[in-house]
DNA sequence: TTTGCCATCACCCAAATGGGCGATACTCTG
DNA sequence: CAGAGTATCGCCCATTTGGGTGATGGCAAA
């Protein structure tokens, strides 16, 4: 039984990642790269014009993330499989990437035969994602979750401003801020907002 | 003329980087991967048995800092050539690695050209820093520096520690450890608090 | 030696912060 | 429909924060 070869597209801006990952792939027969793109707009134009059967996007771009390119690429072909390749490995990063439209998601410090498992995986039509990151992700859908307004607020906190500043910029009263600060700290166990940056740039909710 | 090819050690804890790592140098014919660590003890260990000429050495390690390991590898023997290879490039973090005894520092988003050209440097006893990273490195130097105190406080802020908190953990009068976060405040331009953590983690301050 | 930086502490004071309690209104889900 | 979560605002109040100024002593470089 003859069967076609997978046609992959490797995006990433580290030339030794995706060194890496064709080293990685070269072992295996069924299994082609059809090419290479160092950035955000280069994935665009080169999976529109390659249509390859699986995507290997790095989650951090030169110019965009990782993430708003599978959404668009998503909305242009919604049967595009694309799989994250990130460094970041928390709940919320992960419920992004699939929130986008991704098809799965492994952390870079994977062993290749994960990879390879998961375009395996997503080339015959079914999601994956490591086990621990299965974890995370259920956990991060009980235990945190920051609303947007909340996750605003903390981004400008994040930035130096005070909470009249906030309010001017949110269009809000001050005590609305006060109110969302309050709320946020308490969900993320922060003692204070200098706190509440730390755990929220741990914990993935501040990308820069 | 016959010389004897470069002995490298890979050190990181990523299978994509190493393969990376190895598919770069596999097109140079003086070069020759000798061995692998995915960690730091199994890079103090191999890298007293194989007696590398370089070791390429990752920032970021499952056990440790990369730089402790490279600390920990030039106090053993101190004509060993290790480069790190790292995601982190901000001056701070060229100036801890070259402090500990790195010959050299490329980040991981060099192209595999700069690599070779960074192991044929330090091969040749020459330091070896990309143009951006020496000039960051003098940068730090002059702009930015925060004195031991100062950092000490920082990271107590970090973690959500009020003044008299801080005050109580380093023995200090609280009075004193507001004149250090006015200090550090006003080096780091931030607003407040807050604004200092978000600065001092971009500018990596703030290991975790 | 003078100058600068560091580390330490003190006092004053206005402004910001954080907590608690309560209230309204909208949306979504069971 | 009831309940949960979100978003909005208000008030009270103790505590914290940040800025300014000033002072001492140590240490290192110019």
């Amino acid at each position: 039984m003859i069967t076609r070869p997978i046609r992959i597209l490797i995006v990433d801006d580290h030339a030794m990642i995706r060194l890496g990952l064709i080293g990685a792939l070269s072992c295996e027969p069924d299994m082609e790269v059809v090419g290479q793109a160092r950035n955000g707009c280069e994935a665009i134009e080169l999976h529109a014009k390659l249509a390859p059967d699986i995507t290997l996007m790095d989650g951090i771009l030169p110019d965009r993330h990782g993430v708003e390119i599978t959404r668009e690429i998503m909305e242009k072909n919604s049967t595009a499989k694309i799989i994250l390749v990130s460094i970041n490995e928390t709940g919320e990063d992960v419920r992004r990437a699939l929130e986008a439209g991704a098809s799965g998601y492994v952390p870079k410090s994977s062993e290749q035969d994960i990879i390879v498992e998961a375009i395996r995986c997503v080339a015959a039509g079914t999601k994956f994602l490591t086990p621990i990151l299965r974890n995370r992700l259920d956990e991060q859908n009980t235990i945190v979750g920051l609303s947007n307004r909340e996750v605003q607020v903390l981004r400008l906190v994040a930035k130096g401003k005070a909470n009249k500043e906030i309010a001017a910029i949110l269009a809000l009263s001050s005590d609305t801020v006060k109110t969302h600060l309050t709320h946020l700290m308490r969900k993320l166990g922060a003692a204070d907002r200098a706190h509440a940056v730390t755990l929220a740039i741990e914990q993935g909710f501040l990308r820069m």
